[in-house]
RNA sequence: GGUUCCGUCGUCUAGUGGUCUAGGACGUCUGGUUCUCAUCCAGAAAAUCGCGGGUUCGACUCCCGCCGGAAUCACCA
């Protein structure tokens, strides 16, 4: 069966991880079946819109690779697709229900129901709108608030997460079906929207749950069938029970995207954050996750978000770009790496060769962990670092050996490199020969020397280093050492 | 408060009556890979399967009760 689903955000802001889970299992199970993804804007709150929202939520969405068949941009035969341009559809079926007798006009002031709820809190009983329907409603025109009149009963239903579902007739009521200024509810407008546009699947977030009944009425009152329901449990905040939204400090999809994650890290670790596929594994690429992505596989309590995890899996992909999931890197894997490290290179870098930056990136990338860390780990590769002495003579290694000697290692090494052809199994034997004429541990000299090129905390092996930063730089580097100490 | 959902290592999870003295992954710790950091490899610690009853020869798995957590009760989505 060919699934069509939808991805229906509001565009209050930027999509954050709390909440792309709603867009990627639609996306997967539309892909699986050769079925449609649509992406519809509800934006019929006013209120809270947000401009450049929309583009926020087609850029994390484009990121992703989370392409979609109708909606925005692309278009679609069943447009528009932004909420607010289809009040006549809303209005049109708002008046089958009128007449069918199932909605009225409700001349209500909000201050009289709030009267209303207030009784009901100091009686201490739920309060329900039914209860005050008021009796002698005017013909509906837009500009009133219209009501559904429902006829409390029991309703059991399926949700393909949650299993088999049954309530009582305590939780109907008369919602609001379309509001005073004209706009649908989104309790109406999706099930007006979802049944135009033939969806299959309703996905989002069990916050919706609780709503069911009302929107099962809603289907039986127009006559028509109800797609199927996913209820998608909550990503939970890093600490405490809550789920996790903007307020507890959510990111933005795209701000990882900006701090070097991988899309593809990104969209496995959330893919696979409440739901996976019974096996052992846990990197998956997104042909593989269209593949084996399955409702009845999808969690049922909340998980809670680890960016260390995510973190951990972006490690792993940008090893498996590097290396095209090999042992060691390809020439096609450091170019399809490299493509995605612009402007994570520190500013030193911006007049360096594209083929020294790939060089460069071949011998730090299993590194790595997000591309940003290239700023922090690569900056002597491209400008020479300030001298530190200190940093040399306090090392664990090096704080016992003099300083007279400290110089006449570094000298012998400068002799002795100078002498080297330069690649990376010559520099290595002249490495393992000055181990052998000085006596010396490697964890001695190669710390020595490994500090004095590069003046910083870590580094690639001293060859390789050697090898990329060249001859004549790491001579200069060493002699410059030599006399700072 | 009403209604509904959820409950296996710190975290994400496997597990559908016996193969579970509960498996994998992240994290943590230890050791190895001629320096560092990281990768990689090997190993360790870590879950009385929320609690209490029952059904059964046998329960993490089925039933009941309880406890704990969450969601929702808007002219927001």
């Amino acid at each position: 069966m060919k699934a069509v689903t939808r991805f229906a955000p509001s565009p209050t802001g930027y999509i954050h991880i709390g909440n792309v889970r709603s867009a990627i299992y639609p996306y997967l199970l539309a892909r699986q079946t050769g079925g449609k993804m649509i992406l519809r804007i509800e934006d019929t709150d006013q209120a809270r819109f947000v401009e450049g929202a929309t583009e926020l939520v087609e850029d994390t969405l484009t990121w992703l690779g989370l392409n979609w068949d109708e909606g925005p941009v692309v278009g679609g035969p069943n447009a528009p697709y932004f909420q607010t341009e289809r009040r006549d559809i809303y209005h049109e079926w708002a008046r089958k229900l009128i007449a069918a007798g199932r909605a009225y006009a409700d001349p209500t002031t909000p201050e009289q129901i709030e009267k209303y709820r207030a009784e009901c809190t100091a009686n201490k009983v739920p309060f329900l709108y039914r209860n005050f329907r008021p009796e002698n409603t005017p013909e509906w025109e837009p500009g009133m608030p219209l009501r559904f009149k429902t006829e409390p009963k029991e309703y059991s239903w399926h949700d393909e997460v949650m299993g088999d579902m049954h309530t009582g007739p305590e939780v109907l009521d008369d919602i609001i079906l379309i509001k005073k200024d004209g706009l649908p509810t989104y309790n109406f407008a999706h099930i007006v929207d979802d049944a135009e546009m033939g969806v299959t699947h309703i996905m989002r977030g069990v916050e919706y749950l609780s709503s069911m009944p009302n929107y099962l009425a809603i289907y039986e009152a127009l006559g028509i069938d109800h797609p199927k329901f996913v209820s998608l449990p909550h990503i939970l905040a890093p600490t405490g029970n809550k789920k996790l939204g903007k307020r507890d400090g959510a990111k933005s999809v795209t701000e990882y995207r900006d701090d070097g994650v991988l899309a593809e890290a990104m969209l496995n670790y959330l893919a696979c954050l409440g739901w996976n596929d019974g096996t052992e594994q846990e990197i998956y690429t997104m042909d593989e996750l269209v593949e084996k992505f399955s409702l009845d596989r999808i969690q049922n309590s909340g998980a809670r978000y680890d960016e260390t995890k995510l973190l951990w899996m972006n490690g792993q992909w940008i090893r498996r770009i590097a290396t095209e999931n090999g042992e060691t890197v390809t020439e096609k894997g450091i170019n399809e790496l490299y493509a995605r490290t612009a402007g994570f290179w520190p500013e030193s870098a911006a007049n360096a060769s594209d083929d020294y930056k790939k060089q460069v990136l071949s011998i730090i990338y299993d590194r790595l962990k997000t591309l940003s860390d290239l700023r922090e780990m690569t900056g002597y590769f491209f400008a020479d670092p300030a001298i530190n002495a200190e940093m040399i003579t306090s090392n664990k290694f090096l704080k016992n050996t003099s300083v007279g000697e400290l110089r006449s290692l570094l000298s012998q090494a400068i002799d002795k490199l100078s002498a080297t052809e330069w690649n990376e199994d010559a520099l290595q034997n002249t490495l393992n020969d000055l181990l052998a004429v000085t006596g010396k541990k490697p964890a001695e000299l190669f710390s020595l020397i490994r500090l004095a090129l590069s003046f910083a905390p870590f580094s690639p092996a001293l060859n390789l280093t050697l090898n990329t930063l060249g001859k004549e730089t790491s001579l200069r580097r060493l002699s410059a050492a030599v006399n700072a100490l």
